[in-house]
DNA sequence: GCCGTTTTCGGCCCGACTGTTTTCAGTCG
């Protein structure tokens, strides 16, 4: 029997969705919180669930938020394809309802109150009942309320047609308005930067958030405000303003005294969770944690004020410091285990974008790329790399004029010729081979050999099954003279979903095989993510930080490659192409037999 | 519903804002 199988996304959001029932049915908020976390916890595994279970629901509870109710629903889950406890609480709720909760302002008891007393069960209704005033009739509303809602549910409508910006876009942009407001405002820039998801360098961003410190905060929101980059203006107040850019971003600016830089850094700049748990983490100290800094609690067991002023914390590093723990990196503050990292001060030394050497993968003009060798080449030194492998595409990949074994030939001749030019510069002869349907190669295996080194990945046939698919890669992955393989879940940011792909049976192969698993950093790519990165860590597969550059432009992708490695976790050492050309050829399988 | 060198029971983050209120509930980030 094929029982449907369900990935960790969807039962993320099965959790998610039986939260958000739990809450219009005004269960306590912390039963609801604990499904939130769990469900969080699920959808940042970073590998099959299923690996974990192994039929046993007692190994659940490995898991952190999941105890043991959650364990033998999720058990059950796995093993029948149903959950009797979702089928049970969603009776008789209406679908439209869950629509509501994305319009701000209209949380869940609103939404109950709305279904239980006015009979709305979806935004077209309420809608409709605004615009009739007839919301006013419930206890707690007025005229004020209903045109908040109806102004509620044209931003939800605006937001959902929106999607997130590429963190490639928002981190320039986010440079160049903190460069602008600089040059506006000059001297009264105490400290400025980028906070939110920015800061943590997710591969997409919804708004922008920038932080000023300043004694002279009027002087900086009306600069802001009037910059060439501004669209329009949402709001303007004494210590915040809000705007729309040209290019649509929302861009939210705070100002603030320089003695809350610290706190209002690390608040502003989460992630929540991160900030919920640091609080926790302070409150166990007696100390009460917010973006305006400490402040000591009632200590529950001397029944005493310990403290009565307020500590300031000026920088970030002190907020931490305070509470005993190392400063935690921005990329790191998901909530996965950084905090009990840096209790311990076990914090890895993350890998930065200069311990990089070199860069393995590029295209030239012989296939999609629009520059010479030379000029990749150029580029890639003027950088500061030793290496480039030039990974043109084979003639599997015909849209992308993808290389015949004839051009292969001519090409090393171009290189053979191009490498006599530099002491300091390689450029490796590779290629980016097309793994067939069927996992067959583009080249045989004879050709293969006299390559530097070869990287393969997947264009086509995308939708196969996740057996299909996963075979298909690990044949191609067991070829001795295979190895890189390129993006490996074929996800595009915003575009395209990954593909079925049974990424923890890859990493497996990929070990045994030594075949090194790579970090796309193209932004529209940025694959593997962050959290399959911290999982092939774990499991102790090499990765290559590459930028897929197309352009001379287009190595910046090492950049945001090198974010991604971050927010796993890596360090340099973790990352091969930070060795030497001639050590990290020793690591190639091709080399080691 | 989860979790524990201060607990197997009794806790579970903080402050601001809003609209409606005479002291607060709900929502948000």
């Amino acid at each position: 029997m094929a029982e449907p199988r369900w990935t960790n996304a969807e039962i993320a959001a099965l959790l998610y969705r039986i939260a958000a029932i739990l809450e219009i049915q005004g269960e306590i908020v912390f039963k609801v919180v604990a499904y939130r976390r769990a469900a969080d916890a699920i959808e940042h595994l970073g590998r099959d669930i299923r690996d974990i279970w192994q039929n046993d629901p007692k190994n659940l509870r490995a898991i952190q938020g999941v105890g043991e109710a959650l364990a033998d629903k999720l058990d059950e889950l796995l093993r029948t394809g149903e959950m009797s406890y979702y089928k049970k609480i969603s009776k008789g709720m209406p679908v439209g309802i869950f629509e509501l909760l994305t319009i701000p302002d209209v949380g869940p008891k609103t939404v109950a109150r709305l279904w239980k007393e006015l009979k709305i069960t979806d935004v077209a209704k309420l809608e409709k009942a605004a615009r009739a005033g007839k919301l006013r009739g419930l206890k707690g509303f007025g005229a004020r309320s209903e045109e908040k809602i109806l102004a509620g549910i044209e931003a939800a409508r605006r937001k959902k047609s929106s999607t997130r910006v590429l963190l490639g876009v928002a981190y320039p942009f986010a440079q160049e308005i903190v460069a602008a407001l600089r040059a506006a405002c000059g001297d009264a820039i105490r400290d400025i930067a980028p906070a939110g998801s920015l800061r943590r360098m997710r591969p997409t961003i919804g708004d922008l958030d920038i932080l000023v410190a300043s004694d002279a905060p009027q002087n900086i929101i009306d600069a802001f405000v009037n910059l060439s980059q501004v669209r329009e203006i949402n709001a303007k107040g004494t210590t915040k303003a809000s705007i729309i850019a040209q290019n649509g971003l929302q861009v939210d600016l705070r100002v603030l005294e320089p003695k809350h830089w610290g706190s209002a850094l690390q608040y502003f700049t989460g992630s929540k969770e991160h900030n919920v748990a640091l609080r926790q983490i302070a409150l166990d100290q007696g100390l009460s944690l917010s973006e305006w800094g400490f402040k000591p609690v009632l200590s529950a067991v001397e029944g005493t004020v310990k403290g009565e002023k307020e500590i300031f914390t000026p920088t970030e590093q002190e907020v931490y410091e305070k509470l005993g723990l190392q400063w935690i990196p921005p990329e790191l503050r998901e909530a996965t285990n950084e905090l009990e990292l840096a209790q311990k001060k076990q914090l890895p030394h993350l890998i930065e974008l200069k311990d990089l050497k070199g860069d393995l993968q590029s295209h030239s003009n012989w296939s999609d790329g629009s520059f010479t060798i030379e000029q990749m080449a150029e580029a890639a030194r003027a950088r500061g790399l030793k290496y480039l492998a030039i990974t043109d595409h084979s003639q599997g990949l015909g849209i992308a004029r993808g290389l015949t074994p004839e051009r292969v030939k001519q090409q090393w001749v171009e290189i053979d010729a191009l490498n006599k030019k530099w002491k300091d510069f390689q450029v490796l002869k590779s290629i980016e081979m097309e793994i067939r349907a069927d996992g067959s190669l583009d080249f045989s295996d004879d050709l293969l050999a006299q390559f530097d080194l070869v990287t393969v990945s997947t264009h086509s046939a995308l939708k196969q099954t996740r057996e299909k698919i996963t075979a298909r890669v690990i044949k191609a992955i067991q070829n001795p003279y295979v190895d890189i393989y390129l993006h490996p879940t074929a996800r595009l940011v915003n575009e395209r979903e990954e593909t079925a792909l049974d990424l923890e049976e890859v990493f497996r192969v990929a070990k045994e095989t030594d075949t090194l698993l790579e970090i796309d950093g193209a932004p529209e790519r940025l694959d593997l993510d962050d959290v399959r990165v911290r999982r092939a860590r774990e499991v102790g597969v090499n990765i290559v930080i590459d930028s897929d550059a197309h352009s001379p432009d287009g190595f910046h992708g090492l950049f945001y490659g090198v974010a991604m490695a971050r927010r796993g976790g890596l360090e340099a050492r973790d990352v091969l192409n930070t060795l030497e050309w001639q050590e990290l050829r020793k690591k190639l399988k091709r080399n080691r037999k």
